[in-house]
RNA sequence: GGCCCCGUGGUGUAGCGGUCUAACAUGCCACCCUGUCACGGUGGAGAUCGGGGGUUCAAAUCCCCCCGGGGUCGCCA
């Protein structure tokens, strides 16, 4: 009978109750903060959390109660307790404490619209301090900037903070959402291991001595790539895991040393079976973590090439236009030494349109300059347009090149651009890679001054198509652009001799909001052609057998056609969060030096710990 | 390694050659206050202005070096 049941839980309940009342230290707290509505108004709960703030107005004393789920209001009224109002008089802010008392509603007129549990409030009876606190460092309660450097060495009192609880709690629902996303679809998540071998391509490994084997070392995994790919040799075909990976390179507010890929295989599929699980992914993980943000769908696909034509980079911000235009055709037979000698030597002639910037002042230009300049172009031509006697000119005050460029030229630029009077046209002369990263950044810096930038938007985008090798001008010879264990798109392999830099590859980037979140392709599946890519980039076959001998020989055993992707958590989490700082969505990073504040690591060893290691250390300096 | 920015009570800022015996807000401490919710009121303590050197009659303020932090270029297959 549903009713007996109902008569058992209520008996156990209560004995509960008793117990707590009478044995407080046993049951710590009966509910948290979330569980607490008007509902629950005459129960007798106890609570236990931190002091988030007190109000003391001598006669009542109230007390926001901090838990993880929110706060709840705790007023000790003497009349109540005299014994509860002398204990809450005691209190200051972060003290950990246990409260207990009845549940009732506020009085007409004092309800709190802003909090959770803004309609009812703990009357409180009495109070214990379970451990009280130092005054913090910083604020826990308020939302105000607070210098990196110690919010990093307190740490443990910043994620305290709600701007770091949200993220810490968003940074979970992503991870579980995903995890559901992809069991769902038949993946099974694969631990591999951290402890690998160096394979000294791309980044820095970070080693790790081998007691064991004396001056051997381990390398842990810029990510686990040729593990993957060998569980799909071992017929796993859907993998996927929340892989830690290690690079020992130098940071960025986008990059840590140590950062979380979802890594994920599949055999059996092409480009197009991965983008659409990515597209299903996104969309399911925008939606349900981040209802409040716009995802644009479908997800629109740009080739790298149109994407560095458009934008100037492979990863565009595409939240807004103000797309590139080539101008070396309009300006090839230019007076102006600047447009001349860069087209003369194999250069480009690009630029940006500013729309309604053409009253920028002298300082506002330099500025601008001064960006481009520091990203690698030897300057930039500010052309504001004007009114002139028959149509369009440029302002002669806005550039000493104004006076070089012809009227007809100007138009024409005009008329690429689609701008007009008043708009502002920012030029930018040299090798194509300078001309594009300088535009590009130019392009975000101008988005955000003109307030282009829809912040509730997630412009994700595939960039696809991407060349399989990258120049590398320092050692004269092809790097892969991707991994060398990309293939190239089947029509292209006849070129992988002749002319190497037009192989397209069947790798493909996730790009949001102008960050790279995922990179990925389908490999090489054949051992024929991945010696041949070895070779191409340069690898002996000495080196080939010592670095991926392993590989190869997996590949002669029935190694099915298999790709995958590795889309960036932290990054992914930190665009959700609405940071602009990945250290933000990381409990404990890493400053920008590399080093961690809270725990100040790196260290010194003793040398009892070397020795075991065979490690002499050098002394710096 | 290069370039740019920052460093002032616990926190966040102002001050940018003399009026600084360093200001404001908040926090902290004490007292007052029975419906607040960033409670309010009164009073108080708290800073050798990141460190060192220099210029000057005079430096938080100008210059140099160092340290710490952030951003970025290189680097990140």
């Amino acid at each position: 009978m549903a009713s007996d049941e109902a008569a058992k839980l209520k008996a156990f309940v209560g004995s509960i109750i008793i117990l707590w009342l009478t044995k407080r230290e046993i049951l710590f707290r009966t509910h948290s903060s979330t569980d607490l509505t008007v509902r629950s108004v005459g129960s007798m709960v106890t609570l236990a959390g931190w002091v988030h703030r007190r109000r003391d107005h001598g006669g009542l004393i109230f007390i926001d109660l901090r838990d993880r789920d929110g706060l709840v209001q705790v007023v000790f009224d003497p009349r109540v307790s005299a014994e509860g109002h002398g204990a809450a008089a005691t209190l200051r802010n972060e003290y950990v404490i246990q409260v207990w008392g009845q549940i009732g509603r506020r009085p007409a007129g004092t309800e709190n619209p802003r909090l959770h549990t803004g309609e009812i409030e703990l009357i409180g009876q009495g109070c214990r301090i379970l451990n009280a606190s130092r005054t913090p460092p910083f604020y826990i309660n308020e939302d105000v900037e607070v210098e990196e450097a110690l919010r990093l060495k307190y740490r443990y009192l910043d994620l305290r903070r709600q701007r770091m609880k949200e993220n810490v709690i968003l940074r979970h629902q992503t991870v579980k959402c995903l995890r559901d996303f992809l069991n769902a679809r038949g993946f099974l998540e694969i631990e591999t291991p951290i402890l690998i071998k160096s394979t000294p391509e791309g980044a820095r490994d970070f080693l790790v001595p081998s007691r064991l084997h004396g001056g051997k070392f381990y390398a842990l995994p810029q990510s686990p790539q040729q593990m993957k790919q060998l569980l799909m040799v071992a017929g796993l075909e859907r993998y996927y895991q929340m892989a830690r990976c290690f690079r020992d390179e130098d940071l960025r507010a986008d990059r840590q040393p140590e950062f979380t890929q979802l890594d994920l295989e599949m055999s059996f599929v092409g480009q197009e079976d991965v983008l659409g699980l990515m597209e299903d992914m996104f969309i399911c993980l925008a939606e349900t973590v981040k209802p409040s943000m716009k995802l644009l769908k479908p997800i629109p696909r740009l080739t790298y090439d149109e994407a560095v034509a458009r934008y100037g980079t492979d990863k565009p911000d595409v939240r807004f236009g103000m797309e590139l235009r080539d101008l070396t055709g309009i300006v090839a037979g230019s007076n102006f030494g600047v447009f001349r000698n860069a087209i003369r030597g194999g250069g480009k002639v690009r630029g940006i349109c500013a729309s309604g910037c053409g009253s920028y002042t002298r300082g506002q230009l330099d500025d601008l300059i001064e960006l481009t300049k520091g990203y690698g172009a030897k300057g930039l031509v500010a052309l504001a347009l004007m009114a002139g006697p028959v149509g369009l000119a440029v302002d002669p005050a806005s550039s000493a090149a104004a006076k070089f460029i012809g009227l007809e030229e100007v138009r024409a630029m005009a008329a690429l651009f689609g701008a007009r009077e008043g708009d502002l046209l920012l030029i930018v002369a040299d090798q194509a890679t300078v001309v594009d990263r300088a535009l590009d950044q130019l392009r975000r810096e101008m988005g955000r001054r003109l307030g282009l930038i829809d912040p509730s938007v997630l412009a994700v985008v595939f960039v696809v198509d991407f060349p399989l090798f990258e120049w590398n001008e320092e050692e004269k010879r092809w790097d892969a652009k991707h991994h060398p264990f990309t293939a190239p798109k089947e029509e292209h392999i006849h070129l992988l001799d002749s002319a190497p830099g037009s192989v397209k590859s069947w790798a493909y980037d996730v790009v949001c909001n102008g960050y790279e979140i995922s990179s990925g392709s389908i490999r090489i599946h054949q051992r024929e052609l991945q010696e041949k890519i070895f070779g191409l980039l340069g690898y002996s076959r000495e080196r080939v057998q010592t670095l991926f001998g392993h590989l190869l020989e997996a590949l002669e055993y029935g190694a099915p056609p298999h790709g995958g992707i590795a889309p960036g958590i932290d990054r992914m989490v930190m665009i959700l969060a609405g940071e602009e700082n990945i250290r933000e969505v990381i409990p404990f990073p890493k400053n920008q030096s590399g080093y961690d504040l809270l725990f100040d690591a790196p260290s010194d060893v003793s040398v009892e710990q070397l020795d075991e290691l065979h490690i002499v250390a050098k002394k710096e300096g």
